[in-house]
DNA sequence: TAACAATCGGAACATGAATTCCGGTTTCGG
DNA sequence: CCGAAACCGGAATTCATGTTCCGATTGTTA
């Protein structure tokens, strides 16, 4: 919420100094990186330290850690509605619905920061997803596979961000070395959502 | 690791007195109960609190908070390893392994916890596993219920912590009033394990 | 280019939580 | 019942991090 836009000063010439806008940028991209990496434990100073700035310049931007991470979070937010929207116009609805879960097991899976903020930070995450209009978009999605008969029928929009935020997880667990089983489980999980009886049966009944 | 048991004095008497013995009883019931509510962020002078005892006598017992915290993981896996091995007796494999799933979801909702120990300390909970024997009795489970053509031939005992802990956390995400929307999301994962084509297909094929 | 204001950097501070310390108390063997 | 040993409680300390402050710097406008 408490984020610095362009809004305040009156309407003329750049509306935040050169270096300023060039050292926000700066902050938002180190503050990316660390938090995808480290996830919300990463520090402020650290931070700082990344984009070449200090401590108090990443203040003057984002008055509190909370909204460093509000603002990074939106970002993501919006970044997986515009997935949904586009997943809305796929030709096959089950293929839809799909590739949107898969797609918040993936910026998740590069994300912890994302990761965590889904599973420790409801009232971020609420305000997030609510500013994106996911929860449009995930009815839509949902009715449109089931309208299809390809999709559970009783599965709610309310299902689907707690399917995102197990899939999430299982995402962050620890792999052994030869990395990548994630993937997998997503797709069970799927076909677990998939209507029984419906076309498309999981692989090739064996 | 770094517990106190009672293994160091000679061999005569109470190995710890009384009182020591009802003072530690007491912090692991408190810790238990605050952990399981509040999650590991609970304080220690809390926990202290709670056991009506000073701060001191948790220390004295538990020389860290993670000591503290892995004692309690190491009591919670024992318990689903008896779940397992319980499991394991079942007459129908497929039931077996679909009710430890089942269980850990559930010892998961009762304990916020535990859960964010499978969450974020892949060290304590990969130690309590390993000291439960949970590796072993995943491996069995699977290869058992597999072997009844119940369970998808590709699903490796690797695979079950990471289901535990994407389960565990669907169990956790803040639901509306009408709360208890993860125990059929539970059911629905097990719909997407159970291998295609088997005697058992999800519900009545509608 | 001068002057003003916005911006910067990072040392210093504030806060909150874990952990230590030690004088007083309780247990228990003799 | 006595005294040593073990144990207790909780104030005080330590430590890690988020956040504030202000003199120095830089961008902007006239």
């Amino acid at each position: 919420m408490s984020n610095v836009t362009e809004l305040d000063p009156p309407a003329a010439g750049p509306l935040l100094r050169a270096d300023a806008r060039r050292n926000r940028e700066a902050v938002i991209a180190a503050a990316k990186k660390l938090f995808a990496d480290q996830g919300l434990d990463a520090q402020m100073p650290d931070v700082a330290k990344a984009a070449k700035v200090g401590v108090g310049t990443v203040y003057r931007h984002f008055p509190a850690k909370e909204d460093l991470i509000a603002a990074l979070a939106e970002e993501r937010f919006e970044r997986l509605a515009e997935k949904g929207r586009e997943s809305l116009e796929a030709e096959d609805a089950w293929a839809g619905f799909s590739e949107f879960i898969q797609f918040s097991a993936e910026i998740q899976a590069e994300d912890r920061g994302l990761c965590e903020v889904m599973g420790s930070r409801p009232d971020v995450m609420g305000a997030a997803a609510e500013a994106a209009g996911l929860p449009e978009l995930c009815d839509k999605l949902v009715k449109r596979a089931q309208r299809s008969g390809e999709l559970r029928g009783d599965v709610e929009w309310e299902d689907v961000p707690m399917i995102a935020c197990g899939v999430g997880r299982i995402t962050q667990v620890e792999d052994g070395p030869g990395t990548g089983r994630w993937p997998r489980l997503v797709e069970i999980i799927l076909d677990g959502l998939r209507a029984p009886g419906s076309g498309k049966l999981p692989k090739a009944i064996v």
